[in-house]
Parts: structure tokens; C-alpha cells; sequence
DNA sequence: CAGTTTCATTGGATGCCCCAACGATAACCA
DNA sequence: TGGTTATCGTTGGGGCATCCAATGAAACTG
């Protein structure tokens, strides 16, 4: 301990430490991208969540994407306002809303999709494909850590 | 495009949706584990590159471990209300503060480390030391893109 | 010596996460 | 059937981390 004086940081070297630096670079290429459309990234996250699911309820999403269901009322309020989504009461269960993608909330998806796997592109520039491949699936396997 | 109508989510295999699934998980391990001393993950991070780096000037200590000013000022109030670093005019620079550590501060430091990498060890547990060094390998590099 | 830069500090804004409550509705069960 | 329990959308509030802007003091530059 008294022998390592001026070791280089163990912080840096922790794996909480990395990922935590490596999603924030993320975060930043991604919101930057998807930003030239006018959106964020929770709200791509729900709208693909959305068209990928088709009409499904707000705690549904939520469970899904993981986000909040206060957080959630929000994102859909802003992607109702923009046309993004449709918001109906669903007949069968008066509870719920039926949350829908649009013709142009698909025409938005398509746009931003493109932009956040060209920023992930850039995320992971410095990796080769096989590298990729092994960094998918050991953050798979870390975020999962039972299944 | 089209022949994948219930495709498991495109976004949760991208690595920024991953990275920050992942990181999040890590944070909040990391952060249990260090709030059982009274320590928060940052002021973990500085204390430990306060004990690296010496006396050294705040903005030195924010460039190092990534934290903006504002923050940094909070963070060695803290430190510095519960004795674990001294901050003293550098007379060299009087516009700089040397802070350093404490005797205090390596005590809780030891411990702290020691709860850090615990957390760390059950953040990776699903992976063999090898994969672990895969992955550190591999955020290496996506941290630092260009060096 | 004048202009620029750095430093510590303060102020303010944002985003994400968690907890609690509510009215309406549905599901469960005795 | 009726009474309890659970879910859904929504509103409210708080904590925490991150970021940008600005300021006065001090140092550096040419």
C-alpha cells in the first residue's frame, strides 16, 4: 500500500468506473445526434418502444424502457404533441391508453434510428466488429445478471 | 424491415443503451456500498485522487476525475467538514487551494476501496477474470477514443 | 503595462430516479 | 354476489448528478 505511492488511479481502472465514463460518452454522441431532429433520447427510446410493440399501454412502455410513469406522461405528452404518437383510451381496459405510432412519428423513427446507430457507429469506432460483438454481449451478461 | 414485426427491441442492443443500463447498475452497487461509510461515489473519486495526486489545486482534481467546478467546490466542503482533507492556500499560486488528505481521510479511504471493489466484484460476478479483463480492455478504449 | 487566462466560487437549469398519493377501473376471491 | 386487492394514468414533491454562465482575484503573456 505505502509501496505504490504514485500508482495510476485504481478509480480509473474499476469497472463501474469505465462504464460509468464509456455511457457518458454515449449519452453525449446520441442526445448530440438525435438532437439535430429535435429529439431526445428518451423519447426515441419510447418511440421505438412504441412502434415495436404496437398499441400498448403507458406502464407497460415504462416497464419496457424503464423509465418512470411520472417520467413517462411526459414523454408521450411531448410525442402526442408532435404528431409522434396517438393516445386513445383502450375499450377493453378503460384504465389504459392505447399509445400508437404515427405515419410521421415512423417517418421520424427511421431518421433517428439511422442517427443513433451512426452515433453508436462512432461510439465504438476504435472496436472492430468481433470486438463489438464480445462488448454486446459481456454488458448483456452484466446488465442482466440473472437471466 | 418489415419481415421483423416483434423484433426484441433494436435499442437495447445498441452499446449506449447498454453502457447505460450497465453503468447504472454499477452506480447504484457501488453507491450502496459506499454509503454504508457515509461516502458517495464522487467524493469517493476525489478523496482518492487527492491522496494520489498530493496537495494539489481543485481544478487539477476536477480535470482529473471529470467533474466540473461547481461540483468539485461541494464535494471538498464535505470532505473537508469531516476532516478527511485539509484545503490550504497554495502560496504559491493564492488563487489555487492544496488540498490533501488527511490521516483520517486514508483510513476512510482504505475502507471505502475496499467496499468499492467488493461492489465491483459482484458488478462483474457473471463474468470470469478473463472476460473481466475483456471488458475493462474494451471500455478502455471507448473512453478514450483517440489516445 | 494591458490583455488574456486560470482559479475558486456562486447561481441557475436540466435530466433521471425514487416515493407517495389520488380517482377510476379491473381482477380476484370468498 | 360483494368486498378486497391490484393496476393504470396522473400529479406532486424531493434527491442527486451533470452542465453552462458569470464573477472577482490572481497569475501569466508579450
Amino acid at each position: 500500500m505505502a509501496d505504490t505511492p504514485y500508482a495510476p488511479s485504481r478509480i480509473r481502472a474499476l469497472p463501474s468506473w469505465l462504464l460509468g465514463r464509456a455511457a457518458a460518452r454515449g449519452h453525449r454522441l446520441v442526445a448530440e445526434a438525435l438532437a439535430t431532429e429535435g429529439m431526445r433520447m428518451m423519447h426515441h427510446a419510447v418511440l421505438s418502444a412504441v412502434a415495436e410493440l404496437g398499441p400498448v399501454s403507458q406502464a407497460e412502455l415504462g416497464r419496457t424502457v424503464g423509465i418512470d410513469p411520472k417520467d413517462m406522461v411526459a414523454i408521450v405528452n411531448d410525442l402526442q404533441g408532435d404528431g409522434l404518437v396517438t393516445r386513445t383510451p383502450d375499450p377493453k381496459d378503460r384504465r389504459k391508453n392505447a399509445v400508437e405510432i404515427s405515419a410521421e412519428g415512423q417517418r421520424r423513427l427511421r431518421r433517428t434510428q439511422r442517427l443513433g446507430d451512426a452515433a453508436n457507429a462512432e461510439l465504438t469506432a476504435a472496436l472492430s466488429d468481433e470486438e463489438r460483438a464480445q462488448l454486446i454481449a459481456l454488458l448483456t451478461r452484466i446488465v442482466a445478471p440473472g437471466e
